[in-house]
RNA sequence: GUGGUUGUAGCUCAGUUGGUUAGAGCGCCUGAUUGUGGUUCAGGAGGUCGUCGGUUCGAGACCGAUCUUCCACCCCA
């Protein structure tokens, strides 16, 4: 027997009607940051390996898919790296390219490598597959697209404010209802930290306070603990663990808190400005709340982070996030710039409107009428109503065999294909067609200009 | 990367303590029906039981390795 044919673990075939969804929700988002302004750009499948290296931890590093150099790269290979079977060395020394990780560092190299010819403010949205060498389990897999808005060079909080506004946008547009913005902010987290002594553990404490509607109270405090947290240190803390009531509440209770953290201070300051102007702006279709145990792992995160929740019961995580970084370019030299972006999580975004049966029929149609082929003669006196058709933008084939009509008609009931054509000697002298509605079953003769009406 | 889980027809799955020729439903093909699909009826094709190795007189079943599926952790969209 021939070989099973597979393909590799975390990627995944699209059938036709996957597809036509999936574009469904690309095409509304391209069509909403294009509406807010921001530009286009693609970046290659694959990047230099020093571009991507250490810009996302250990963990990152390992997840990232390396690409072997071409040739007889082993030949290559220093005696001393071959022999002491250091994968770390022996990985630098085959592989000099990598596949793309995320589009945020490749975004970075982009504006610092072409810095002089852009226009700043720079707005760029990017919808492109990234690669994660990650074991794969439901919603997450080894191949799958990211679609990311950012905006640089500015320090204005209108932006972020932007892209609560390009959330609310995106999620009307799609219909979905109950989406909630989470918003937080790292000067908070810091602030938090500092408060209670614990600066230098800054991303222990923020992992473990993550972890809260996951692992409950209890859980996070032996995280926290287990990681060298004080228990008066906690004890200080406990407050925001349970925080609840308005955007504004919550922020008092913060100012409680933080009185003596400029870091913090500045932290709420910045939310207060966000929710202020959102409030008199007003949101369409998702809420915004803000939520302090909110502390997404990336760590160039320095002011705002965001994150989308699917609507309640629905079991689904995050479909979307974001937040700013002040200093993410920095790494390739250009200083001073200022990033705060957002990503949306398409396939996530996908199970979520199938699961509530949001997809609209009419995004997702294919061919609507077929003809049926009678042989040489007929087919060409069906192409011509094709062409016509097609010309007055009615989707429309002819089956390209003289087949049964048995098998013609059943291939058109197969493919969802709502109307037939039956057009043989006797249409021909009459010259007209005669129509069937595969659904009703009712047929009738009308003219080409008859079926472009019935069709429209 | 750690721990667990799964794999039998195109798909979803049965298959007894290891014992002839491995089954079902759906789908597919042919016919009933030479200008009418879906429904119905009759017939038919389709399997190296994920792969490799081991135990056994005998393996779909037991053991090992490997790949794959899904789940939890780590991390993340």
């Amino acid at each position: 027997m021939a070989q099973k044919p597979s393909i590799p673990k975390g990627t995944r075939d699209f059938s036709p009607e996957e597809v036509l969804r999936r574009n469904y929700i690309i095409n509304t988002l391209r069509h909403n940051f294009e509406l807010f302004g921001f530009q286009p750009i693609e970046t290659p499948s694959f990047e230099n390996s020093s571009t991507l290296m250490g810009k996302y931890g250990d963990e990152g590093d390992r997840l990232i898919f390396k690409i072997l150099n071409s040739g007889d790269y082993l030949n290559k290979v220093s005696e001393k790296t071959y022999e002491s079977k250091d994968s770390n060395a022996l990985t630098s020394e085959i592989s000099e390219k990598a596949l793309r990780y995320d589009l945020t560092v490749p975004f970075a190299r982009y504006v610092v490598q072409h810095q002089n010819e852009i226009e700043f403010p720079f707005k760029r949205y990017q919808i492109q597959p990234v690669w994660r060498a990650d074991r794969p389990q439901k919603g997450r897999f080894r191949e799958f697209f990211q679609c990311d808005a950012d905006a640089v060079g500015s320090d204005s909080l209108l932006q972020e404010v932007a892209f609560v506004q390009l959330y609310d946008s995106v999620f009307t547009d799609l219909g979905l209802k109950g989406a909630l913005v989470k918003i937080n902010n790292r000067k908070i987290l810091s602030g938090l930290a500092e408060t209670i002594g614990a600066a230098d553990k800054l991303i222990d404490f923020t992992v473990a306070l993550d972890k809260l509607d996951k692992i409950g109270e209890e859980g996070v405090i032996k995280e926290m603990l287990a990681k060298g947290i004080t228990e008066e240190a906690i004890a200080r803390v406990k407050p925001i663990f349970n925080a609840s009531g308005s955007f504004a509440e919550k922020l008092s209770l913060l100012k409680e808190l933080l009185v003596d953290s400029e870091t913090g201070k500045q932290g709420i300051e910045e939310l207060e400005y966000i929710n202020t102007k959102i409030e008199a702006l007003g949101l369409k279709t998702v809420g915004l709340d803000l939520d302090v145990t909110l502390a997404r792992g990336l760590n160039y995160y320095t002011g705002a982070i965001f994150e989308v929740s699917a609507p309640e019961g629905v079991k689904m995580g995050s479909i979307g996030g974001g937040g700013r970084y002040d200093d993410l370019t920095g790494i390739f030299g250009l200083k001073n710039m200022s990033g705060v972006g957002i990503s949306f999580g398409l396939d996530r975004i996908y199970l979520v409107l199938e699961e509530l049966g949001l997809f609209p029929e009419q995004a997702i149609k294919g061919t609507r009428l077929l003809f049926i082929n009678f042989g040489e003669n007929e087919a060409l006196y069906c192409l011509k109503a094709v062409q016509s058709l097609r010309e007055a933008g009615i989707t429309a084939e002819l089956y390209p065999d003289a087949a049964k009509m048995k098998k013609q008609m059943s291939h058109a009931d197969k493919r969802n294909i709502k109307f037939v054509v039956l057009a043989g000697t006797q249409e021909m002298e009459e010259s007209v067609y005669t129509l069937k509605d595969m659904k009703s079953g009712e047929q009738h003769r009308v003219s080409i200009e008859g079926l472009i009406e019935a069709l429209s």
